[in-house]
DNA sequence: GGTAGATAACTGACTGGTCAGTTAGTAATG
DNA sequence: CATTACTAACTGACCAGTCAGTTATCTACC
């Protein structure tokens, strides 16, 4: 039988490793690593399961492309407040609107964090490379700004990384309430209600 | 060969379930859900992989079984204090001190939130079990605290259900650091130190 | 501008290993 | 010696990774 209309594929290999990632992302992000199937990824990808491996060697290969891809974006936005020189209320302001309105509504980086959460164990690199990439820079950016505003007094005396993890916490917290909890029908969060708010009462309470 | 002294296993059946789940928690939070080996598990316990099959009728029973079973303890301490009469501040001190000495410094509540957490997508009545049994009733103590204090006049005007999660943010965030990045070499969290130094700080920024 | 290789992209059927769950038989215990 | 806790060898399904063959597209030459 002769193939009629359309072709039964189209070469794409610029287009293909990109369209892989999503796909795997999503699927990872549903199943964990070890639930996910390679052949629903290339299905979702639009290509047979061989394909795959002419982008990617092995699925823990896809797993860690999957995993540090989602960094650069974040990577940026840590670095671009660090070099800016704004007083700390005010950074604290943008840093938690940015944070609010495109991080943790976003559910492919809320996906990859649950990702590094629950396979950190299994890829112990994947953890490393994101604490070093941008948590513990993010901490420190954090730290930084925050001693320099008790140098100034304009924050109470107390330890600096606390009151870093004492700011972020809701915002992780709300990043695992809506991997979690939401899909199972619990009220979902306000998120940027909650970054408004915290901030302000943090803000206050760090006062001297 | 005769088996010379020792026999080659003890008829034990009281004590094998709670030795199964044991073992079972520690395999389960290290490789996940489908990581897990129940021959692994199985050996840890002391067993054959077919006695297993004695106790529990398939693995995903065995893991509802280790998840569900991580709550009672939990469940009976949100309850002593809802049933208490004290004032916010001074419910919100004990709830936290008991969170950062028994609750977040404990491996196997860790463990099993992070299970929760992971795997989430396919074992969605345990997030729902969780969420109703232990995280709504918690959340739901917090804001009617909150909501009475407020009444009294204690605390400033703001979305009660928020005020809860800014408090309970970082108590999250401990347990996912002590789950993630310190088993890669990032540094411990000081748990009691920042559970009072941030119920300290959002107090503070509560009052009127 | 048509067409005949040449080549790279892709498919789909296959394989080998792994592991949840089963079962026939063995050993402990009262 | 009757009962039942337990073992160990087994089975069948599943899936990551492979590869022989197929198809699209590009290039060279007419």
């Amino acid at each position: 039988m002769l193939p009629a209309g359309q072709p039964k594929f189209r070469r794409r290999p610029a287009a293909r490793p990109s369209e892989i990632l999503a796909a795997a992302l999503e699927v990872f992000a549903t199943r964990g690593f070890q639930g996910a199937r390679l052949e629903e990824v290339a299905g979702r990808a639009g290509i047979s399961k061989g394909a795959l491996y002419l982008y990617f060697e092995t699925k823990a290969d896809l797993f860690r492309a999957v995993v540090t891809e989602a960094i650069s974006p974040n990577l940026g936005r840590v670095q671009a407040l660090a070099t800016s020189e704004i007083p700390f209320e005010q950074a604290a302001r943008m840093g938690f609107g940015l944070l609010a309105r495109h991080v943790v509504t976003d559910r492919r980086i809320t996906g990859v964090v649950k990702l590094v959460i629950a396979e950190s164990r299994n890829h112990p690199e994947l953890a490393t490379i994101w604490h070093e990439t941008v948590v513990a820079p993010g901490v420190a950016l954090l730290e930084q700004l925050i001693t320099a505003a008790q140098a100034r007094g304009e924050v109470r005396a107390g330890d600096a990384r606390l009151f870093a993890f004492g700011l972020m916490g809701p915002m992780v917290l709300s990043m695992v309430w809506r991997e979690t909890f939401e899909p199972v029908g619990a009220p979902p969060v306000d998120v940027v209600g909650l970054a408004d708010q915290h901030l302000e009462t943090v803000l206050r309470g760090m006062r001297p």
